[in-house]
DNA sequence: ACATTTGTCAACCATTTGGTTAAACTAAAT
DNA sequence: ATTTAGTTTAACCAAATGGTTGACAAATGT
């Protein structure tokens, strides 16, 4: 309620501008299309944010703030791995199928800039996954779960959660599915990679 | 030997504008640029490849044409379901090692334009996992390996094999590793990955 | 009421970019 | 030696693009 996003010009122009750079990528974007898109004046976008790469990052920014503090929520919660990774596959899954532009926006404009990413780590809401690597090793010291490092795990735990949208038309052609097809399936992953995981761990 | 490429101008034409293109993506690669690289004027460009868009669509497909035969020889060969895992995994990986632009260049622009995976599907060598499919029903009613769709199971296997190519720079941040230690990382996964897969179906 | 700041716009500008052209060079064929 | 076909280049062009300007309106303060 009182939490929603303000309709400031800054606002307009950056959900304009959200939309077009996730679409688009930020070579292919057009500050006229953002300007056309927020309804106002090229020269306003200017005036707000002063030129295309300040936009830009803008943008990233508040993309990536989206996703990390969900990630660092929950990794960092009071609760087992397995709870860890069923959390973290449903909750990530159901918010990517609302955004679906966004992880493919951020791992392109990654790779396109790879510095970038030292930018983001200095911010206090850059996650942290040192609890959830000391848990990893403690039940792997206690022979509760299959010999695995936190660091393999944590990696297959992102490649299956985010891939499927990422690589969404390459997979739909393998599959030969429909866009329909496709989205009930993404959505059946939304437990269906937990139990993936915690079978492939668990003893 | 003498399968080796030839060093006609298309072909370096060709070699430069992969470099160019499959770094920065088509919509920031600059005609300029590929010349450059390729060591000859812009206009020869246009002479052997009439636009960018056609040069883009032949570096596209020649780059598809190098990851779509091997996922076809492996899936469709006459082998089990674990051995196939074992053989994309380690394959596939060492492969990306050697190319490590590729993936990421064919995801980014079949989600900026994914109306073009129907292009290639045209193609013969498009992958075609029927066999895997039918393998994999087979095996789930025997009980020979947990339930699961042989849909959710490709993707798996997908996504833990490309992910942590593509997420690269993101993963290198959540982890805290530098290149060194990534690499070393990703060469342990073409044993891992396989291991974890077939951990995760197996009865 | 007046002045000052802030917001908005159409027109404009400099540069970049994909693409073209016409002339020059090369090497084999006649 | 001359023709012919293919290859290469510098110079050029029109369109697109990020960014600026100066005039003007709308708030805002005094």
């Amino acid at each position: 309620m009182t939490s929603e996003k303000q309709s400031t010009p800054e606002n307009n122009i950056l959900n304009a501008a959200k939309e077009i750079f996730q679409k688009k990528g930020m070579a292919a974007a057009r500050m006229q299309e953002i300007a056309d898109e927020a309804g106002i004046n090229k020269a306003m976008l200017h005036y707000y944010y002063r030129s295309k790469e300040l936009l830009f990052e803008a943008v990233f920014k508040s993309a990536f703030s989206m996703i990390a503090p969900q990630l660092n929520e929950i990794m960092n919660a009071d609760t087992t791995i397995f709870e860890k990774i069923k959390n973290f596959s449903s909750n990530y899954i159901a918010f990517v199928i609302k955004h679906p532009y966004l992880p493919n926006f951020i791992i392109q404009e990654l790779n396109r800039n790879p510095e970038f990413v030292k930018n983001l780590i200095a911010d206090k809401n850059f996650p942290n996954i040192s609890k959830f690597k000391q848990q990893v090793n403690e039940k792997v010291a206690e022979g509760a779960i299959r010999s695995i490092t936190a660091e393999q795990l944590f990696i297959n735990i992102m490649s299956l959660n985010i891939f499927p949208f990422i690589g969404a038309p390459l997979l739909k052609g393998f599959l030969n599915f429909d866009d329909e097809a496709y989205k009930k399936l993404l959505d059946k992953r939304k437990t269906e990679v937990a139990d993936f995981i915690i079978n492939a761990i668990k003893l």
